[in-house]
DNA sequence: AAGTAACG
DNA sequence: CGCA
């Protein structure tokens, strides 16, 4: 008998294929121009000060930061000291359209990896406002991506990401641990370089007059 | 702490 | 490879 796969949490959506060709391309130049103005850095781990395999930047009023001091969220770029570029009105229109948060996402956090990138197991908690979901957009080489519980030894799941997929973690999915298990070289023609280019799009902060989402505890 | 190392 |  083959082991029952692991369900993701409730919430967990994958959108296969949501971005067409011209439409990737469109967005790969618009993280192009937010890359000029926010250069990519390699982030470190708290306490150890260990590299992260992936690079990253943001763009949004906030941006995902990760340092010796700890993750926290900040409006400005941690090496050039300059605020984040805004975020793109095409990411804009798609969590308007599939996020069901009656607010615009803060922070896009844009990560890269290049093909012997990885990012472990780990929940997005940084945020104060849970009842939005976070909203992912993969462009470039196809990954494998993993899904679990609300808790870390919680069965996982994996799947492909491909370029132009999006997914939500919301409802109890979002505080699913997640990752990145592996990159899959020369999958796609879209980034001339190669690799993967992730885009979260989160809300940080309460918004008054957000529906608490029962699925969310808290 | 979104990290790696080590080990069975 | 999965787990600690």
């Amino acid at each position: 008998m083959t082991a029952p796969s692991a369900s993701p949490p409730d919430g967990f959506r994958v959108v296969p294929g949501r971005l067409d060709r011209a439409t990737q391309e469109a967005l790969r130049d618009a993280i192009r121009a937010v890359v000029a103005a926010a250069p990519l850095y390699r982030p470190t781990m708290p306490r150890t000060g260990k590299p992260f395999s992936v690079r990253m930047t943001n763009c949004g009023s906030l941006g995902w930061v990760s340092d010796q001091a700890g993750y926290r969220y900040q409006p400005s770029h941690p090496v050039t000291g300059a605020p984040w570029p805004p975020i793109p009105p095409v990411l804009l229109e798609l969590w308007q359209e599939l996020a069901d948060y009656p607010a615009p996402p803060e922070a896009c956090l844009v990560n890269f990896y290049e093909p012997d990138a990885r990012m472990g197991l780990h929940q997005d908690l940084d945020e104060a406002e849970f009842g939005a979901p976070v909203l992912s957009v993969s462009l470039g080489d196809t990954c494998l991506f993993r899904i679990g519980g609300a808790k870390r030894g919680d069965p996982t799941r994996s799947l492909r990401l491909a370029s132009g997929d999006v997914v939500l973690l919301g409802g109890a999915s979002r505080l699913a641990f997640h990752g990145v298990d592996r990159i899959y070289p020369s999958t796609s023609t879209l980034l001339s370089q190669g690799g993967r280019i992730n885009l979260t799009l989160r809300r940080v902060s309460k918004v008054i007059g957000a529906i608490p989402d029962p699925a969310i505890v808290g």
